[in-house]
DNA sequence: AAGAGGCCCTGATAGC
DNA sequence: TGCTATCAGGGCCTCT
């Protein structure tokens, strides 16, 4: 599911709410995510006061204040929930701290602070939980990772260059973290629409013109996405259980058989299957 | 080394 | 109603 867009939405909310708070306790009902969560995850995190919320690509980076730190992913499926304890929850049988009411299905951890909870679920528990005990750790974790498309060194030099002898397809590499952070599967399709670019066409044979234009239009797309709140297909909701926007803008991600709504094209959307994935483009105005 | 393909997991939906 | 097959927003691994 989330992409950088909504992993970004995401970030903005925790800000707003868990930032200079201390982990009061934590409940985990399920360790087995990507990683198993280890037992000694409640000790690295317990007592422990939030000095920043980062994110990187689709990674949120919670900073403590004694410069440990972990990061989330959310996987496909991931959603964080944030419940604020107020006069309302005191009101109501389940209590805010007891640990004795059982976990809504596939509730994998909550993490008390004071007055609110953070609630991570993941059906498919494609997701992960992982501490690091310092930023060199945390530097390791990501060195194989590109350039977000927001970064200074996401640049036409860098584009061009990697592109260089790439004899694959350009959708795949911008799927590809090791080329570009933060693109996943719907924004690539709307990328390369915007872009005017087939997905099929090989890396090696864009022009110094098309990369300008990849370079552009996924700092666009992204940041659009971002302003609407993210995209919701199926499971993702922002902390607060709402629906992001974006999805009513997409020009082309599962809007297979219908017209391309390119100004002055007559295309039809199609869907193909490309690197394992569902691609959707318009043949006609698509080069 | 680059590229193709498979796999991790659960749930929603479509087709019979 | 209930079975099976297919597909889903990510990322890693292996094989060639």
């Amino acid at each position: 599911m989330p992409e950088l867009p909504e992993v970004e939405i995401v970030k903005q909310s925790l800000e707003k709410k868990i930032k200079l708070k201390k982990i009061q306790n934590i409940i985990i009902w399920n360790r087995n995510l990507r990683f198993k969560i280890p037992i000694k995850f409640e000790k690295n995190v317990v007592g422990k006061v939030v000095k920043d919320i980062k994110r990187f690509s689709k990674y949120l980076i919670i900073h403590f204040t004694d410069y440990t730190l972990f990061v989330i992913h959310l996987g496909m499926s991931g959603t964080i929930h944030l419940v604020e304890k107020n006069n309302k929850n005191l009101n109501t049988n389940t209590s805010f701290y007891s640990s004795q009411i059982l976990p809504k299905k596939h509730n994998h951890i909550e993490l008390y602070f004071d007055k609110v909870k953070m609630i991570y679920n993941d059906p498919r528990r494609f997701g992960f939980f992982k501490f690091f005990h310092n930023e060199e750790e945390l530097y390791k974790f990501f060195k194989n990772y590109g350039p977000e498309p927001f970064s200074q060194l996401f640049n036409l030099k860098y584009v061009f260059n990697f592109f260089k002898n790439k004899n694959k397809n350009i959708k795949s590499f911008l799927l590809d973290q090791r080329f570009v952070s933060g693109i996943g599967n719907i924004y690539a399709n709307e990328i390369l629409y915007l872009c005017k670019i087939k997905p099929t066409k090989k890396a090696k044979s864009l022009s110094k013109e098309n990369c300008r234009k990849i370079i552009y239009f996924s700092k666009y797309v992204l940041r659009n996405s971002i302003k609407k709140g993210g995209s919701s297909i199926k499971d993702f909701r922002n902390t607060l259980g709402y629906k992001g926007k974006f999805q009513k803008e997409f020009r082309v991600y599962q809007r297979e058989n219908l017209d391309c709504d390119m100004k002055g094209c007559i295309g039809i959307i199609k869907k193909k299957i490309i690197s394992n994935r569902s691609t959707f483009f318009c043949s006609v105005c698509q080069k």
